[in-house]
DNA sequence: ATATAATGTTAACTATGGTTAACAAATTTG
DNA sequence: CAAATTTGTTAACCATAGTTAACATTATAT
């Protein structure tokens, strides 16, 4: 597994991607607070994990195994994310900001376990997961709601 | 704010002293899982820091400063653990590994709130928090056993 | 009391992840 | 299209945090 460093990079590009079209060495350094040397590095070793494509002063693109991983990163993101925003109602930034360190201590097993818990309390309270990344509801909402409608 | 590796050695240390009235490199090194010579690196830095009293080959002490950062930092770690093991229910093991890592990524407003929140769940389902280290009760617990008290 | 075992230190090295300064390439614009 | 600006790379460096191998010190046991 990439490091935690390298998972920041990475959704990063994701989000850049989505949000802008393409994906730019400045822009991912200043979403990130560092320089674009650090970027560089990032690159380079994203590209040797097979994450990303790239050429040297070319357009970076997630390769379909960068393209999953971020994906399931955010979905890490997103759950301690709605956790901390509307389990323990901390301030919407300040969520932001913290999820991003938490989730990247946390295992499988227990983000999972938080997942099915953020969401039976959630159902509970009659809310909604309403963090919306890129137009899409959080990878776990969707599913209960699939489930919902089965049931 | 000393660093995080930093922190886990400060906490090791406290713990070892109330468990075996010592510290010792070769217990510290055990219980961290790591090298004698990482070991040696940290009391040096702990030691710059003026948390602990130590001369070469001889014994160390936490200063009354570095117990009370001690004592912080398994404060942090109690509710983080009891989240984990009493509502998310994670196996006791696992919990105990997790919290380590996530506690210290988290803000002190974070924290407080999960105390909160951890401790008006616990009350709901009329749990106690039972963990117990050194046979005293997480800090929090013992806060709101007084209040319940003076209610 | 001394040989042995256990404990602790030092030095040299590794990896990760960041930085600044200088430069190269690409893009914009007048 | 050439100059200026923006963008990206490279090289050299720093800090943290760990390692192994070798050595020093202290404690133990006969």
């Amino acid at each position: 597994m990439i490091s935690k460093s390298l998972q920041e990079y990475l959704k990063t590009m994701y989000i850049l991607k989505k949000q802008n079209g393409n994906i730019r060495v400045t822009d991912i350094a200043n979403k990130m607070n560092c320089t674009k040397p650090s970027v560089t590095k990032a690159i380079n070793n994203l590209k040797n994990e097979n994450l990303i494509n790239y050429e040297i002063y070319g357009t970076i693109e997630l390769t379909e195994q960068g393209e999953n991983l971020a994906k399931k990163i955010l979905e890490v993101y997103d759950i301690v994310y709605i956790f901390l925003k509307d389990v323990l109602n901390l301030p919407e930034q300040q969520a932001e900001q913290e999820a991003e360190k938490m989730k990247s201590t946390m295992s499988d097993d227990t983000i999972n376990k938080l997942a099915k818990y953020v969401h039976k309390v959630l159902d509970l309270n009659n809310l909604d997961c309403n963090y919306d990344i890129n137009q899409e509801k959080c990878r776990s909402c969707k599913k209960r709601t699939i489930n919902k409608k089965e049931n």
